[in-house]
DNA sequence: TTAAAATTAGACAGACTTGTCTTTTTTTAA
DNA sequence: TTAAAAAAAGACAAGTCTGTCTAATTTTAA
């Protein structure tokens, strides 16, 4: 395996570990025997578990973000492509190893005093807001700037419940109201 | 200290680790010395850690259930009443123990596989979209029965995010936003 | 080809965890 | 008053954890 490849490996076993089980709950020596690697490779390209967090969390993040860009791109233009956001969540919800939000569930194991990870989650949540917001703005006739940024709120919270909830209750009903919710704000 | 004063110091104790530091990061040995009470006391209450766990979210929602009906049975019959729990959450969230919530967080640590604390957060739930349900059905002209229903999973959802998202983000515009979209939804 | 770098396996330190058990002391209640 | 129950303090078992280190082997790259 080559350098890159084998810290490649880390970050996949890591994440799949940490978003099934925990990160508290997913030791160094699972993490290294899962994914079939020394624990001084391992310590050779992270600095800390804290460091393989992150990369989790970005990792997580990265595909998500191309995911949903793919899937609403796919979408007719207009307020199909906003609410497709709820469409693909019924897909995320469907997967087999779908298991809520990783931020949430990150951020509830970590201190509070923890501030480079809440730092990446609050960056992450960020980003996903403007995602929105753009979404927005392209597919919808705003007059206000001020009105697009309010509503992407709006919207991302609602995105937001949906993951949660329907992870909550094992039921796609959130997914469902959410997504009623959403069309009757834009409308 | 009488027999149930020790189990009442050791539920708060617990409790106030538990949601300010997380399940996994609170020891035993740290609700002991806290709490001042013995080991030997707490397991000849308390079978296991998971069972003080139990305790502790039940504590929380009897807190929360009987204060956010004292709140709302302060404010005027109607539509105030309702969006009164994001009034009401909103002092909650200014709490300087305020620390989101305990069912998310918890839901979070353990193993998926651990049904008595997920039906115990369930059922919280539950109870909490039926509160919900009753005061639509007492506050607002409602005919259908099913819809009254499908309008308390949306003022639940909207509850729900307010909570989790001014939280993660430590800024009260989720509940600002969540409760501008409740009043948008009830009229 | 050869020297440097990376990977391996695993021992190890030092700290933590939950839960049990013993011994002594205190409290409870008949 | 007295016998039983409860609480205290803490040692202990048996396990967990992260991160370091050694020593041997393999890979990389000049």
């Amino acid at each position: 395996m080559k350098h890159s490849e084998i810290k490649d490996r880390i970050i996949e076993t890591a994440s799949y570990l940490f978003y099934k089980n925990g990160y508290n709950s997913t030791g160094i020596n699972e993490i290294i025997s899962e994914s079939g690697i020394a624990k001084a490779t391992l310590y050779n390209h992270f600095k800390s578990k804290q460091d393989i967090c992150i990369a989790y969390l970005q990792f997580k993040n990265s595909i998500l973000i191309k995911d949903i860009k793919a899937f609403t791109a796919s979408k007719q233009e207009g307020t199909d492509r906003i609410v497709a956001i709820f469409d693909f969540l019924e897909l995320f919800f469907k997967d087999k190893d779908f298991n809520g939000c990783w931020c949430i569930k990150t951020i509830a194991e970590i201190p509070n005093q923890n501030i480079k990870i809440r730092n990446e989650i609050q960056s992450q949540k960020n980003n996903l807001i403007e995602f929105i917001e753009n979404l927005i703005l392209e597919n919808l006739k705003i007059t206000e700037e001020k009105h697009a940024s309010s509503l992407a709120k709006k919207l991302y919270l609602l995105y937001e419940i949906a993951v949660s909830e329907s992870h909550l209750h094992q039921r796609n009903w959130p997914i469902i109201e959410a997504k009623k919710m959403c069309l009757h704000i834009i409308n």
